[in-house]
DNA sequence: TTGAAAGCGATACCAA
DNA sequence: TTGGTATCGCTTTCAA
């Protein structure tokens, strides 16, 4: 009834433990005799035994397991990475222990402080509080554990995976430009003014490098604050004729805003935004959105982690992937004479 | 530069290794005195100190993780669990270990197997290949090591929690009826044919009490699988008023179909489904959907196990959460003259 | 071919 | 108030 150990397999089969040992790893050229070999095995399937993997750790070092920490486990872009760390775990026989920061400095300290107690063998971290664990990030580093930072981090003697928001955004950015907007306003939805800070910047420096006035509207992280957030800003004037937005997620909400403000999209209004969540693909209009793929991207996080617990002394890389500007239906020339449309309210539950 | 151990710290606080352990789990009424206190927790500081949670465990017998096992990362149903799962385990302090089946029976026992040599604190299964993980199911039950199963079994000797699937089928198919709909199409998108069978089920039932043909197409799991799917159907003739798909995520490839086809919905077809994934009520037109809020499967689940870790010796309880059906706008009433649309190819990457 | 025993890093009992 | 040490379940060297 209690979980058997090897101890109990190697009573029941009249051997030592050492000899179970031997049978289940199937050491160098069977040392085992057939016939022991059978009593262990049949022993074996009789008590169900499995090995203790917490005891195997501790006594080989190693967890076949990698942490993942994301930012947020609403936001389906943190899927699709996770899904890519996950798929080449997998391949490799590893487990994935996942941690969501919920878009909170302590729980994302917390986060990474829980991986690095466990005898994790490879940490991937998308921090969105780059300075906030700097210690235990920098202990990580010291101890050499395999490690990578998604996103943020440019230090050199870190693997890390980069995707490059500032050309990301500047793409968005030069795409709306060409087509003719002049009032481009940003909804920037984050949990903490250190979140999207470099998409928020690009947006800013792009405004001021074509002589234009910003116009951002700071709001949550939902669909539903995105779609407040949009209302706010169709009702500034004059109305912005295009809207970047912070992420898909929240695009989501802002599309549905301009549909109930009565306008149309990309006629009156054109929206852009940033990931390329699958979903983009497949909302009322297609989305344009900027975006490198986000399980690419969990994959490259996570060979990278496998390569250098291979080979621990490689040199320290950092992939930067760059965001590509994916047209599709929402985005448009600027219209010639806005409307004034009536105002509607959000249905829905 | 390596990990440092207790006995580390011990040697340079010149006290002994359970003199440590005390200061840092901060035994009955501090026994330490408060000068070797501070020396031991300045030696933790200067090296750095976290316990080894291997270590703990196996000595421990506790690992504070709790496992997850999903049937497929792609599906954002899934996701709304872990989520659910995540958060009840957050608060409690736990960890989770995510591991997905990739909706395949043989990586769905990989799973089962590779959580239970793992020393988790309590184990949640979403099991879709119920009776090929049987053996190790009924190991686990007999090793009493909490386990929540969700989903589909109604084992009486084991916690479970259940979502009556043919009720909500049923639900959907009563709504579909009364509104007068006499062509209804299943889309049945399953990697494996033991997926879904309950609701295919319920369809066929359904569809027989009410003296109607069945109308199944089989089909892949993603979104594309489930526009494939639709347009077969739509070729049929007479062609479908109804479809009722396997679940939001099929469905959302179903609308795009649908529109590019020429229809209008639901003025030409209804589309319901099932899961009530978040992103249905983001789609154009909202998905009407029969749903169980899904993360609060997985906080009910999280709860249960958290419940018998307290108590291993509660008796067995099987919580079924009922569907429910929301109705939005992917459904009305059946057109009463169906016209023949031209056949347009699906764009976008 | 098999077994005895050290050791992985912690906790906690018992003694000092 | 502090320290020695058995123990958790396993792997692996060394000896038999």
């Amino acid at each position: 009834m209690k979980r058997p150990t090897q101890a109990d397999v190697a009573r029941l089969a009249g051997v030592s433990r050492a000899t179970v040992s031997y049978v289940i790893n199937g050491l160098q050229d069977n040392q085992v005799s057939e016939e022991t070999r059978q009593r262990v095995l049949k022993a074996v399937a009789e008590l169900g035994y499995q090995p203790d993997a917490m005891a195997q750790s501790l006594r080989l070092g190693t967890t076949n397991t990698i942490g993942l920490l994301i930012p947020d486990m609403d936001n389906p872009h943190y899927w699709h990475i996770a899904k890519g760390v996950e798929g080449e775990a997998q391949q490799q026989d590893y487990d994935l222990l996942l941690i969501s920061a919920s878009l909170d400095p302590d729980r994302e300290l917390h986060g990474v402080r829980a991986l690095s107690r466990r005898r994790i063998d490879g940490l991937i971290l998308i921090l969105s509080f780059i300075d906030y664990a700097n210690d235990d990030i920098r202990r990580l580093i010291r101890q050499k554990r395999p490690l990578v930072l998604v996103g943020g981090s440019s230090a050199r003697d870190v693997d890390t995976v980069y995707l490059n928001e500032v050309q990301g955004a500047s793409l968005a950015m030069a795409h709306l430009l060409e087509l003719g907007h002049k009032q481009i306003g940003f909804v920037y939805g984050v949990a903490h003014n250190q979140m999207g800070a470099r998409r928020l910047e690009a947006y800013h420096k792009a405004m001021q490098a074509a002589g234009l006035d910003p116009l951002v509207e700071h709001c949550g992280t939902t669909p539903e604050d995105g779609y407040q957030a949009a209302y706010s800003l169709l009702n500034r004037k004059p109305r912005p004729t295009a809207l970047l937005v912070i992420n898909d997620l929240l695009a989501i909400g802002v599309l549905r805003a301009i549909v109930d403000y009565g306008l149309s999209i990309p006629q009156d209004i054109s929206v852009a935004s940033f990931d390329d969540i699958n979903l983009s693909l497949y909302v009322n209009p297609r989305l344009t959105t900027v975006g490198a793929n986000a399980s690419t991207l969990g994959q490259v996080a996570a060979r990278t982690i496998f390569q250098r617990l291979q080979d621990p002394n490689l040199p320290h890389q950092s992939v930067e992937l760059s965001g590509e500007l994916i047209m599709r239906d929402s985005t448009g020339p600027v219209p010639t004479a806005p409307d004034r449309p009536q105002r509607r309210k959000m249905v829905g539950q």
